[in-house]
RNA sequence: GCUUCUGUAGCGCAGUUGGUAGCGCAACUGAUUCGUAAUCAGUAGGCCAGCGGUUCAAAUCCGCUCAGAAGCUCCA
């Protein structure tokens, strides 16, 4: 048989030859470091033998696939070496993922720290042994009894079964699991790993299933690649904004507030208007109407909306909401209906179509209490919100035009290249969840397809991720710890209009229901601070820093041209301090450095004679003497490009 | 909400097997007037997150509550 290498190069093989037996002919060095071959594009077993003329790439940890049988069958060593230390566990799922692997037990105690090393250290000795790993199928009946102690193998052994599929399993000593693999050939390949934590998940990510007790892991080659995978975590863990928001006094939060209410310290809070005036003047400019709409409603408002259905225990609601007989309000958890009020207003015409409303929007959700994190995820925030109200012909154009604004929002502030766009859909399994007709759905998401097609937007798709009355585009970004959330969204609603009656004349006289699609510009503002933080590491571009300008007087003698200098920046809009404290001034240096000021301007006999500033840049420390006019020019010009 | 961990002065931390608390930085006061990341000395600051329990005795052991972290679940 005839296979296809990379490089487009032919070798001839006799049929029954393995996928390991081609990487050996290639080269041991090859064999030694394949983690998995792909067949055809299929990524299987290097075990997996090959009979017919295929294209065959051998895949090694440098490959992605490849990282993924290597870490998957490091599983499988954690797996076994928690067996042999808890020979009780039922072990459930261990699968690789972004950066390592994990496996789930359900074990009578929780795993402590101590149970980590120690696990560590069994795997060590289990990858130390040079047990063969070995994979073999049997019939489901067969494989029923091999796994009959474990109930949750069991569940997925008859879903499997009921597919009709062969069940594999892999032997690693005397650990047996039931695996469709991939997976090494051997375990001695895996020689640098470390267990990084032990947390709860629950069984099929369901919480009205059993809480599993998981540990996280991660595997290289080699030890070097492992100690580095380690430090970059640890320093990316550096970034994160609910250290460094705090310590900059950017946010800080109360215990008698309460949870998910941070409290916006001067820094965080000037910072936060202003991206809310480039906002709020963007959207002005492109045609929005600012709205300013109130913080609470009836629960009227809510109940034709659908969310007093959907989102009532995420409300914080007063009175009593079961009591009809009397008036029960609840603060907004999001304002559409409330906008919604302003097209209500009067009777509307084509042509006040499309209506783009927009409003900095505070809005309030009782998140379960695990949920909150720092500025990301809180129970009071503020959003770039809007609406428009929409001709249906118009949707496209309009919807071009809210990306296009989101795209402006992200590369103005820094963020472009560090999102990625999702196209989520609901699932039509779980209608519950979701209100409208299979048509409405399949209207409205092959009517979002079609428009990101046409934009050529790469994305990916998320299934049950839709909002309950219309797919979104939502643009998503990870923080520090890799965890994904959303940072904008662009909705498309067909359902709302209907519910709150509103309707416009058309040039026909016909009486129509707009589209609406419900957007932000830069999201949560509460939430882009947070990943702006990490972004910069708490060096954030001069446009939106808190202080951009600290002069630093070199002695007493000083103080009064650094007051000039102040007034100075300060009357054309510069934020700008000077440190007066009779300290050195390496001392107030240092300071402003890890205050992450983006320039210092070292005053003293020199400066005050020529009418100069030294300057020194937070980023590049020598800023050389420059005529202050010079310098204000400079960074008047820095802060009106919005320089990153 | 669930699992695990954590909570000592504004911040970062010590506090051995239970015997009512320290260090560094910051703050304040004084001295120092200094040329690019920490001048020196002194002073003050804590119901050890809160409440309850065990004990002759609790920061330390136990329970509950609140808050923080990671993960899971959820996210209009």
């Amino acid at each position: 048989m005839k296979i296809t290498l990379k490089g487009d190069v032919v070798k001839e093989y006799e049929n029954g030859v393995s996928a390991a037996d081609i990487a050996k002919s290639i080269g041991m060095g090859l064999y030694k470091s394949a983690c998995a071959a792909r067949v055809n594009g299929k990524t299987v077993d290097l075990r997996t033998v090959i009979n017919e003329d295929c294209a065959l790439d051998i895949l090694t940890f440098d490959d992605d696939e490849g990282k993924r049988v290597f870490r998957h069958t490091a599983s499988h060593v954690l797996a076994a070496a928690v067996l042999r230390l808890f020979p009780s566990a039922k072990y459930a799922i261990g699968p690789a993922i972004d950066g390592g692997f994990y496996y789930d037990f359900d074990v009578e105690k929780p795993f402590t720290s101590d149970d980590l090393e120690k696990i560590e250290a069994e795997m060590k000795v289990i990858v130390k042994s040079g047990v063969a790993l070995e994979r073999f199928e049997k019939e489901p009946s067969d494989a029923r009894e091999l796994m009959a102690n474990q109930p949750y193998k069991l569940e997925l052994l008859e879903e499997h079964a009921a597919k009709g599929d062969k069940i594999s399993f892999y032997t690693l000593g005397e650990f047996t699991d039931l695996c469709a693999g991939p997976h090494l050939m051997d375990v001695g390949a895996i020689k640098a790993f470390k267990l990084t934590s032990a947390t709860g998940a629950y069984w099929r990510g369901d919480s009205k299933k059993a809480m599993m007790c998981r540990i996280y892991g991660t595997a290289f080659p080699k030890n070097a690649d492992l100690e580095a995978h380690l430090a970059a975590i640890e320093d990316a863990k550096k970034r994160d904004h609910n250290k460094i928001g705090r310590e900059l006094e950017f946010f800080t939060t109360a215990d008698c507030i309460g949870q998910g209410l941070p409290i916006l310290l001067p820094k965080g809070a000037r910072t936060i208007q202003l991206l809310q005036r480039f906002v709020e003047d963007e959207e002005q400019s492109r045609g929005y109407q600012l709205t300013k709409t109130p913080l609470m409603a009836k629960r009227d408002l809510y109940r034709i909306s659908g969310h007093w259905d959907h989102y009532r225990d995420g409300m914080f609601i007063f009175g009593d909401p079961d009591d009809e007989t009397k008036e029960c309000f609840a603060l907004r958890p999001m304002t559409c209906p409330f906008q919604y009020q302003v097209f209500l207003n009067r009777k509307r015409s084509y042509r006040d179509l499309p209506m783009r409303l927009g409003e900095t929007s505070t809005l309030f959700r009782n998140e379960d209490s695990g949920e909150m994190h720092g500025l990301i995820r809180v129970r009071q925030f503020t959003i770039s919100e809007g609406h428009l109200i929409l001709r249906p012909e118009q949707l496209e154009e309009e919807f071009k035009g809210c990306l296009d604004l989101a795209k402006f929002m992200l590369k103005t502030v820094g963020l472009a290249e560090d999102v990625t766009y999702r196209f989520s859909k609901w699932d039509e399994n779980r209608k519950d969840k979701y209100e409208g007709t299979v048509e409405q759905w399949n209207e409205a998401q092959s009517l979002m397809e079609k428009i990101l097609n046409d934009l050529g937007v790469q994305y990916t798709v998320g299934i049950d991720e839709a909002a309950f009355y219309g797919p979104k585009l939502d643009i998503q970004i990870k923080n520090v710890h890799g965890k994904e959330d959303t940072l904008i969204t662009i909705q498309i609603d067909m359902l709302l209009a209907a519910k709150f009656g509103m309707q416009y004349t058309d040039s026909d006289g016909s009486e129509k229901t707009p589209y609406i699609i419900h957007r932000t510009s830069l999201g949560c503002y509460e939430r882009t601070l947070a990943l702006l933080l990490e972004k910069y590491a708490g060096a954030l571009p001069v446009w939106l820093s808190p202080e951009q300008v600290r002069v630093v007087p070199i002695s007493d003698a000083h103080h009064a041209y650094a007051e000039e200098l102040v007034a100075k920046l300060k009357a054309v809009g510069i934020r700008a301090e000077a440190d007066y404290r009779a300290e050195k001034m390496g001392y107030k240096i240092r300071e402003a450095q890890l205050a992450k000021v983006p320039y210092m301007l070292v005053v003293g006999n020199d400066e005050m004679a020529n009418g100069t500033v030294a300057v020194r840049a937070r980023k590049e420390e020598n800023g050389g003497v420059k005529a202050f006019d010079a310098f204000k020019a400079d960074i008047l010009l820095e802060v009106a490009e919005k320089r990153l």
